[in-house]
DNA sequence: ACGTCCATGTAGCCAAGCTACACGATGGGT
DNA sequence: ACCCATCGTGTAGCTTGGCTACATGGACGT
């Protein structure tokens, strides 16, 4: 029983193509096939089954990939082990960030990580419209990913959630709008505005549907946007008004926007950092992850004050 | 990081000499000596040391080794997977027992077992005078050991222990003897008697010790044995008396001998399987465990009721 | 019906890991 | 104090497992 063919068949279980396999491991389609084909003699019982062009697991299969999982693990931690004996991190960590969780965070945390020499982490950013959170660990060995609260979508998927921080969601107005005097503000007087929201299927959508239930009344959504900045542009031009993550807002041209805590309202995210089970074992990502989270709490820490 | 490898290590740490892993494992030593060195060249830090002629671990080679051991448990979990699959337990199960506790369980169990085609169970026997029980896990998958209550040795050493069952230990009297009426005898019936011991260091003297000190005054211990056929002859002889597994004994000439609990002192011996936790995750081992435990509690029903 | 994409065979190459043998070092036995 | 058995470790050379390159056949979309 081989760790190599087992964590191929981790890999098919993940990408469900023996090419994106053979890419994801910089081998040919036929090295893959032939270690599968092995592991299938050994195992002396069919793990996979064509269907139609690709390939899908058996449930024998399943179960196996399952358990390279355990395998896999142990291994992490066991060269996590001799890391900690030589005290220090080493190696390359790859990271994706959706965009102001990357600007939030990661100036800081690659500040901090540069006292570690020989640690290497690449950061990558992706829209988190085209993401799929979950699939992403695949590819990269942290994913920081954002959900409502108590919505962990990705706990059953067998996958490593590191919560980091909490952040709350406020609606952003232009200084001159009429409720910019307000300390806070409820379901009743924003339900009439013109909003700017965000792209279907975003976790934002439900508070919206909140406040419309609360507030007794449909939301007007004049533009969908992705991006904060855009978000912000137009609600500072007049435009509508939008719900704006605390901690990233601003930055561009503060004094024409004004944050107003949502009464009444769980308007919060949670950032989440999202990892393969094994990959977290590594010291090296247990570093990354460490400088998140102690970067995350002085950012919070800093704005409650 | 390759596991084969770190298995070496682990041999090594238990074995404590190249030349004892190169045979356990089908090797010449240069070929287990060149592995260790790639491992230690992977490792970046030295988890070898000379030690006159042999070799030791340095700190990081048993920590090492310590989590080579989880890698090892995962893969044979992921065996295990697969074997559930086939609902068949296959392979050769390998076992020691000492000579009572074979006569007790064995003939049942391998009859049990003889369903199961394709599991082939290998038993030998060893005089537990010679044996290190928890050494004899090295060669061995399986070895049945015995130990007193609530002493268990084995405990720290990170092996996998499962109780099969609690053997009172009588006294054993020839028929004509003058306590052979007795329904039960105490610790100064018995102090004056002349016994027929067990070698040094064998668990059963803690008793012999409990005896003397409840008896108040000195037992005289004529021979000592090892093989308890041996014991009985003697006590049958009127050569003296003996502490006897009450399960075990008679057989030979029933009729002449006679057992009577001890009151008052904790006489008892557990036998237990003792395992390397890998291998106790083998199906087929857990196939021949079950089996042993479910014979063993039928061997003390049948003598309870 | 065609082209494309996928999985999978075959031949051949390369390297990892083994054996065989030799050498220096250590420690017990006489 | 010597000798010799034993242990770990180098070096040379072979075997084999796993890879690439290329070819083949089946499934899907247009």
């Amino acid at each position: 029983m081989d760790v190599q063919r087992l964590e191929l068949l981790r890999e098919l279980a993940e990408r469900h193509s023996v090419t994106a396999v053979a890419r994801a491991t910089h081998r040919t389609p036929s090295a893959v096939s032939q270690q599968l084909k092995v592991l299938e003699r050994e195992a002396g019982l069919p793990l996979t089954e064509r269907s139609g062009r690709g390939l899908v697991l058996t449930d024998a299969g399943r179960a196996l990939a399952r358990s390279a999982t355990d395998v896999a693990v142990a291994l992490e931690r066991a060269t996590a082990v001799w890391d900690e004996f030589r005290n220090r991190a080493t190696g390359e960590v790859s990271l994706v960030t959706f965009p102001t969780a990357g600007q939030m965070l990661l100036p800081g945390v690659l500040q901090q990580l540069a006292a570690h020499t020989g640690l290497i982490v690449k950061c990558t950013d992706m829209d988190p419209e085209l993401s799929d959170f979950p699939a992403l660990t695949s590819d990269f060995d942290i994913v920081l990913a954002h959900s409502m609260r108590g919505q962990v979508p990705w706990g059953g998927r067998g996958l490593t959630v590191v919560p980091l921080m909490t952040e709350p969601l406020d609606v952003g107005l232009p200084t001159d709008h009429r409720l910019a005097g307000r300390a806070s503000v409820g379901a009743a007087d924003v339900v009439g505005e013109t909003w700017i929201g965000v792209p279907d299927g975003f976790p934002f959508e439900r508070i919206v549907h909140e406040i419309e239930q609360q507030g007794g009344g449909r939301v007007q959504v004049s533009q969908r946007f992705a991006d904060m900045r855009l978000v912000e542009a137009f609600i500072m031009a007049g435009l509508g008004i939008a719900l704006v993550p605390r901690y990233t807002s601003g930055g561009s041209q503060p004094g024409r926007l004004v944050l107003k805590p949502l009464r009444g309202v769980d308007a919060e995210r949670q950032i989440v950092a999202l990892m393969r089970p094994d990959r977290a074992e590594r010291l090296a990502v247990r570093t990354v992850i460490d400088a998140l989270r102690t970067r995350a709490a002085r950012v919070q820490a800093e704005h409650t004050s």
